[in-house]
RNA sequence: GGCCCAUUGGUCAAGCGGUUAAGACACCGCCCUUUCACGGCGGUAACAGGGGUUCGAGUCCCCUAUGGGUCACCA
């Protein structure tokens, strides 16, 4: 029997980032890899930062990835509740325990109070921490401190050194000393468990083997070890994932750009590309192919094969990747994500407008030099605007050959008597007009090129010939020859 | 500052005691192309430093340096 459980437990305080979407797709592939359960959990026990929007966003962008999950919140299953607000009655009975025990004490301590504890240890050089002030309360000075109307929060009591071992799949051996970790927080006083606590009883109880997660958490570990001997649990194996960095090599966040997926695929990068690429930050399939769809990353994916060091978020990379994703996708594809990018842009309004077909072809002649589908609204304006401005230097430059009057006359003629225009009558037609000029290659197709979209640079232009229509290219040239 | 983690080209990375130290992105060059792209081929570029262990070290150990994470009634 299989029974390899893991989870993701975000807390809903906002978007899923991006590094959050690695971790979650890391516990996917290794459950899917071992034939094992994935579970979402929602750590809500922050009240004040969490809501309900953003459990939407972050479910929806695990959805959008193709990250799926076989328990939890939206699936269901014999563990739940899979919010951590919805367990309170569940954790009730264990913090008693604790208190009964010995292991856990109420502390009476105000914020202020705690502030100005570690304010006075910071400045006498010390490290701040919580010296257990209200370790050794008796009775009556609580009663007394419960008079004031004090709201205790519960602390754990740490046990005085002792060695705090961590199997680490990615890392090895951890060792901490317990000296170094002050009585810590296992109840707020609104009555809500921290995380630190909460997650222990969550895993312990949803009998979650595996616990994959960023580095961050690292040192939160031996805390829960702790907790996790108080109840004599099971400790699931553990694996810390380095963190995703910025160009400045912290911890990537807002101030590098986009961290959320929502900004990537509001961008037009597709699920599978970010799939791909968020697999290969920080993991290795240990061949040279770095193509991998979700199912082949399934059946390659290895604990041990996941780097310790941390990997800095190389946008370049995943543009190109992105881009090859692009190409090998169906034109129809694209053109769908494209469509917002355009109407933002006013190029075209999707209520009225009807020609998919033709906005096809638009997309199909810049697919190609795509890295996210937002980009097409700077490639694509040469046909939506007739009003030609020729601003670039080189394309000034290209008109002001001494040719170029002429053979645009030729080209306009030579239009106009057409019935119609596509891509093999404009071939046939630059040929032509070479055979009758003498004009040819580069002399030939820039003037042309830039006349009909004021650019040096732009898609094939027999393409653009095509895309435009007889029509245009007439009201075009018309425009440009005085 | 304490604790913890890391350190192979600009970036992602392979390498798990003996290699001319892979590959990819980016960059540069060439080719293809009657234009623009795509594409193909090639090039520049790395084991942080110092000590050990060993016949032999990018690979094992120690120290230093650098970077990062964490020290909340956040997760």
């Amino acid at each position: 029997m299989n029974s390899v459980r893991v989870r993701f437990a975000p807390s809903p305080t906002g978007h899923l980032h991006i590094g959050g979407a690695r971790t979650a797709l890391f516990n996917y592939l290794f459950a899917k890899r071992m034939g094992g359960r994935f579970i979402l959990r929602i750590e809500d026990t922050d009240l004040a930062r969490s809501s309900i929007e953003s459990e939407r966003v972050i479910v929806n962008d695990l959805k959008w990835l193709g990250i799926q999950w076989d328990e939890g919140i939206d699936a269901g299953g014999d563990n739940g509740p899979y919010r951590s607000t919805e367990r309170l009655d569940i954790y009730k009975p264990y913090i008693d325990k604790l208190i009964e025990e010995g292991k856990a004490y109420y502390c009476y301590c105000t914020q202020q109070e705690l502030e100005e504890e570690r304010k006075a240890l910071s400045e006498k050089g010390e490290m701040p921490r919580y010296l257990g002030k209200c370790r050794c309360l008796t009775e009556e000075q609580r009663q007394e401190l419960e008079m004031e109307g004090r709201k205790p929060s519960i602390r754990f009591k740490v046990p005085e050194s002792k060695m705090i071992e961590i199997n680490d799949k990615v890392r090895g051996k951890v060792e901490f000393e317990s000296g170094g970790i002050g009585d810590f927080i296992i109840v707020k006083s609104d009555g809500i468990p921290v995380y630190n606590f909460a997650v222990v009883i969550d895993d312990a109880l949803m009998g979650i083997t595996h616990v994959i997660r960023g580095e961050e958490h690292l040192s939160n570990t031996p805390r829960q070890a702790l907790v996790y001997e108080a109840f004599g649990f099971k400790v699931p194996e553990f694996a810390h994932v380095s963190l995703i960095l910025g160009a400045d090599r912290t911890k990537m966040s807002k101030r590098h750009g986009s961290t959320w997926v929502e900004q990537y695929r509001d961008a037009g990068y597709l699920p599978e590309a970010i799939v791909n690429f968020l697999a290969l930050l920080g993991w290795s399939p240990g061949e040279e192919r770095e193509f991998f769809s979700l199912q082949e990353l399934t059946d390659k994916f290895s604990l041990d094969r996941v780097s310790k060091n941390p990997a800095i978020f190389d946008i370049d990379k995943l543009n190109w990747m992105n881009g090859q994703y692009i190409k090998d996708s169906p034109v129809r594809r694209i053109t769908e994500l494209a469509v917002p990018h355009l109407e933002n842009k006013g190029y075209l309004n999707s209520a009225s407008f009807k020609d998919l077909d033709w906005l096809d072809s638009v997309v199909k002649s810049v697919q190609d030099e795509l890295s996210y589908v937002g980009e097409i609204a700077d490639k694509v304006d040469i046909y939506f605007n007739d009003n030609i401005s020729i601003n670039e230097p080189e394309a000034k430059e290209v008109m002001g050959m001494e040719h170029v009057p002429e053979l645009l006359k030729v080209l306009r003629d030579k239009v106009l008597s057409m019935p119609e225009i596509d891509e093999d009558s404009a071939r046939n037609l630059l040929k032509e007009i070479q055979k009758e000029t003498g004009i040819k290659g580069k002399n030939l197709f820039m003037p042309v090129r830039v006349a009909l979209t004021g650019q040096t640079h732009g898609p094939e232009l027999f393409e653009v010939i095509n895309i435009l229509g007889k029509d245009r290219i007439a009201k075009r040239l018309k425009q440009i020859i005085v």
